[in-house]
DNA sequence: ATACTAAGTGTAGTTAGAACACTATAGAGG
DNA sequence: CCTCTATAGTGTTCTAACTACACTTAGTAT
């Protein structure tokens, strides 16, 4: 298919090849949430540049790939997560000039939300030291210019919580009130009064989360109720968009 | 420098050429105000792919120039406008495999906010009928995928009036009133209350603009105070962030 | 002088968020 | 069995911000 396009561009005087290409890769900021900490998945590089440094999961665009495919196809091989149900957003694209010593590298910045559960599974499954959680405040020093993708990547998270519902996404689908509380709080890196915070969730215009019926969760003290996200009310989920453009 | 960089990647074992390479473009929506319509600027093209259907300005990103620096350059190429006080911030990177039939093409798009007595300005300098300002509600058929980055751009510019100063990228320095309430009118598409309009402009706990002293608009009718936009505050900008990454 | 047009202002009702303290219900341990 | 303790769950008041709506003011044009 792309020999066809050369072919079909090159017979109407177009020449593609003029112009010296940069590379285009994908860098994934994975979030989650574990052990009370907003966590971020990192890689330790074995080569040159930046050889035992830490590094975003990430890798080229395919020529005949779409970017956020790229995206998704680098998230399933870091994380075995196949399933489009996991939050992938893009970012940003970062392209100075000398950001990558080996050559010019354009890369998309995405960012993506694993659900505390399903995280937890993954770290016994992941080979080694190579790959670890590390909390978003407690970072080792980062290959190319990753430390600001991650800024930029808390940012917009912290940005969207308030308005959209993207919380969700690093929940399980039943949760207590003070986990989604302790969830906000986490990210937002501040506490929430307990009555103000489940009245905005509860009783605002269109409310966000719903009750799960005869749903409680057990424990060593007083059960607590389990709630879900309400999908119905199809909220504006911001200009930035989803998954693709 | 660039030769420079793969000699010592070659050294360290790295092929760049290894993967072929899509090419890299910057397309730019440029917004302004004009006769009373939120206005973009668009180009007609006159080669195949698309010949003869109006297209968003843009071209090659250079192999040792940063994409910010691509946006710049082809907004002072199409427009004229060198200066870097014109608005510009990095929108969405748009990379379908088949959006462009030539080649595989990734582009990152920008929106830029031209004032509307610049914008006036230049159109009486732009040749003949290849370059055009046209009101976003009434656009012609477009090339490309320019139609959904139009959509986009959109998008963004309506959610970020809200939440930050956006909208005086788009006026002289000083304006009344009337015009920043029309301004707000005409993007958002809806009419506004006067009185609870400039209640929210100029006394909010943070108030976004002020009187000039002394400065009135003498006209047909009664003199309008001009105001201006208030630097100090420094509001949050919103996390998109600006111009560079 | 009078009419016309746009600028400018005041008030009451509603809603969302912040601050703050008390009651309820389970298991754990003596 | 009773008490302790830890967490879940609720009510009220105050303030800031937004909405709806109508009247007054100050210029030019005739």
């Amino acid at each position: 298919m792309t020999k066809h396009k050369e072919l079909e561009a090159a017979a109407a005087g177009y020449d593609a090849g003029r112009y010296p290409r940069p590379s285009v890769t994908v860098d994934l900021v994975i979030f989650t949430i574990g052990e009370g900490e907003l966590r971020v998945l990192l890689v330790q590089r074995g080569q040159w540049p930046f050889a035992g440094m830490w590094a975003l999961p990430g890798g080229f665009v395919h020529i005949d790939e779409a970017i956020h495919a790229a995206a998704r196809r680098e998230l399933s091989e870091e994380t075995g997560l196949a399933g489009s149900d996991i939050y992938l957003e893009q970012l940003y694209t970062f392209g100075e000039p000398d950001r990558d010593p080996r050559t010019r590298v354009i890369t998309v910045a995405y960012f993506a939300l694993v659900p505390a559960d399903v995280s937890r599974r993954l770290q016994s499954g992941s080979d080694a030291a190579a790959v670890r959680w590390f909390s978003v405040y407690d970072l080792p020093e980062l290959a190319f210019d990753h430390g600001k993708i991650i800024e930029v990547a808390l940012d917009r998270l912290r940005n969207k919580l308030d308005w959209t519902p993207i919380a969700f996404r690093l929940l399980p689908e039943q949760f207590t009130m003070t986990q989604l509380r302790n969830l906000y709080g986490i990210i937002l890196d501040r506490t929430l009064d307990k009555q103000n915070f489940s009245k905005r969730m509860l009783h605002s215009r269109t409310p966000v989360i719903e009750a799960v019926p005869n749903a409680r969760l057990t424990g060593a003290h007083r059960p607590a109720q389990l709630y879900r996200f309400v999908e119905e009310g199809r909220y504006e989920w911001g200009a930035t968009g989803g998954d693709g453009p």
